[in-house]
RNA sequence: CGGGAUGUAGCUCAGCUUGGUAGAGUACUUGAUUUGGGAUCAAGGUGUCGCAGGUUCGAAUCCUGUCAUCCCGACCA
């Protein structure tokens, strides 16, 4: 790309609306451009890199035996009315009519028309595994669009989906997949971990998430040295058991005006450890009373998976009318409603707790005190919890979820009739696994590692281009004729360039170089009349001069191997 | 959808409290001098002040509504 006739441009000031450090260079540096919340244009620079990230999971995906299709965008809703996720998606799934009436969706996820798809291949046993995939733009009506190209209302996921006969298969087939998604992501340079997650919409029987490691990160994740590394959503605590310590006797106190647990605990010097507290809550309409360690959050996902429930908000004044609890003094002992304890609650002995009476509170309550219908692990791990396989403090990071791999098992196949004939003649259903990649998101997530005051830093293998020319003076025909010859020598090369042959001064160029985060610099100016340029690394301070032969023997050397 | 904030030139913003008819920087055009880290001088073009209604002799400014964008929460690649 020969700048000076190119569709170029870059932006000297932070934009107002982009926040994220990804999404604010990625505008400035002229890769991306923001046409509504969560919907972007891809320019030039940015597509080449998103061409290159696709083009790193091409390869691996192809090694591996699996066929690229593509699937189209514009989908009858009856697809996903046959699985079940037209109302699970709810409002995030794009929903239109056709002229004649017709409801229609644009794709979220594909598994229901690949599921159609395999249909047609699958008679027998013998006709699996096989493996399909696409590069395929995906619609989802966020609730919130936000930084930038991390998450957006429509975006390119190459997602791939596994067939095969029974369970085993399917382990080998992920097996498969989530070695292709390690290489690809080392390949790309990015700081990841890979995470036990939930399964969500998706359902099935594991989920893995591929999370790059940075502050902005929407996902807490909790990991150890041991190995263990799991998203916060389903990191199982591990808590410590009090149950051999010695029950003393229940005693009711007065609290006045003491509603919150911390009041309470400061009030009667109790550390917050030692207390539980109550969350009123409303789950499908119902009123139900968790009980967890006053020091504790409520996980609404272990939750959901524990009651079985779709939507748990906090309980309004009538639904609580509907027992004896008092906000701000509820307790396990003899509330009547329907109570949910936390399993480290039945592990607690002696603990603060409320007393269903305004402006009381029991201290030395134990387990035995109360009933309860349901318990269960619902709480939020957190900083200073301890590893559930090695029992060593867990350590803490936020993460991007730049790719997420799903044993689906045979949900899928059920709901959409997938089936084949085994050896003995029968039937059996289709066991599926799903593997998807965000790819504008993986291109946000690499920016978000690798920048500095100045801009974008790619890493070589997916940089939009390999090196950049910078003529300084443009006017100058020595200069120019030897930046051209060089432009098209390291082209022929294989080594991709641009030529910022714009008449601009240096240090325009210098500074648009850095923002756009080309990994080579080659600067053409003083040394030109003897074939000497200069070199420098995008990451390093230092340059340094070579002739133009040993130049381009350098740049051979670095980005062809 | 709940909470907070912001909409004025291509971009970043001032002006609004106290109404009087539109500003700066940057970018852009032309010329000159410049040319190894965002030049200098001179001349020049640039706006439905987000939109709609209201108050007023008069609204960017006050009031009401509405739309858009960002940030904090529930969702996910």
């Amino acid at each position: 790309m020969k700048l000076k006739n190119s569709y170029f441009f870059t932006l000297r000031e932070d934009v107002r609306d982009e926040d994220s450090k990804s999404g604010n260079l990625l505008v400035k540096a002229g890769f991306i451009k923001k046409t509504s919340a969560g919907i972007y244009m891809m320019l030039p620079l940015g597509l080449r890199v998103q061409n290159k990230i696709e083009n790193i999971i091409r390869k691996h995906m192809n090694e591996t035996g699996a066929q690229e299709v593509k699937m189209p965008a514009l989908i009858a809703s009856e697809y996903y009315e046959d699985s079940g996720r037209l109302s699970g998606f709810g409002p995030s799934i794009y929903k239109l009519k056709d002229r004649n009436n017709k409801d229609m969706v644009l794709g979220p996820t594909h598994e229901e028309l690949f599921a159609y798809g395999a249909k047609s291949m699958i008679r027998s046993y013998k006709d699996m595994p096989f493996n399909l995939y696409q590069f395929q733009t995906k619609y989802r009506d966020e609730p919130r669009a936000r930084f930038g190209l991390i998450r957006v209302k429509e975006f390119v996921m190459k997602d791939a989906y596994s067939f095969d006969a029974d369970e085993q298969g399917l382990d080998v087939s992920y097996k498969k997949m989530f070695d292709t998604y390690k290489k690809s992501f080392d390949e790309m340079g990015i700081n990841y971990r890979i995470v036990r997650a939930d399964t969500g919409i998706m359902g099935g029987l594991l989920s893995e998430e591929f999370q790059a490691i940075s502050e902005i990160g929407e996902d807490s994740i909790f990991y150890c040295d041991c190995g263990y590394s799991s998203n916060l959503e389903v990191a199982a605590l591990k808590y410590i058991d009090h149950s051999d310590e010695e029950e003393k006797e229940l005693q009711l106190v007065e609290t006045p005006e003491k509603e919150s647990i911390e009041d309470v605990c400061e009030f009667l010097n109790i550390d917050q450890k030692n207390s539980v507290k109550a969350l009123l809550m409303n789950v499908d309409g119902e009123f139900v009373v968790f009980f967890i360690r006053g020091d504790r959050e409520l996980n609404e996902t272990k939750v959901q998976k524990l009651l079985k429930a779709n939507e748990i908000g906090f309980a309004d004044d009538s639904l609580i009318a509907t027992s004896n609890a008092i906000p701000g003094f509820t307790g396990p002992i003899g509330l009547n409603a329907k109570i949910v304890v936390d399993d480290e609650v039945l592990a607690m002995r002696n603990f603060c707790c409320g007393a269903n009476k305004h402006g009381y509170h029991y201290i030395n309550a134990n387990p035995k005190d109360f009933k309860y219908d349901i318990h269960g692990d619902i709480v939020n791990v957190k900083q200073g919890d301890i590893c559930p396989i090695c029992g060593k403090p867990l350590k803490q990071t936020k993460g991007i979820e730049i790719g997420n791999t799903f044993k689906l098992g045979t949900k899928y196949a059920k709901a959409m009739d997938l089936h084949y004939l085994n050896a003995n003649n029968k039937e059996e259903d289709v066991w599926m696994g799903s593997y998807g990649i965000g790819l504008g998101r993986t291109m946000a997530a690499i920016v978000e590692q690798n920048n500095d005051d100045k801009g974008i830093i790619w890493p070589i293998n997916i940089a939009p281009y390999h090196a950049i020319i910078l003529v300084m003076s443009s006017k100058d025909e020595i200069q120019n004729k030897l930046a051209n010859d060089l432009y098209d020598q390291l082209n022929s090369l294989g080594i991709e360039c641009i030529l910022d042959d714009r008449n601009e001064r240096p240090g325009i160029k210098f500074n648009d170089a850095d923002l756009i985060g080309i990994p080579y610099r080659i600067t053409v100016g003083r040394g030109a009349s003897e074939n000497i340029v200069e070199i420098k690394k995008r990451d390093e301070e230092e340059s340094k001069n070579l002739s133009v032969d040993e130049l381009i023997e350098f740049l051979k050397e670095k980005i062809n191997g």
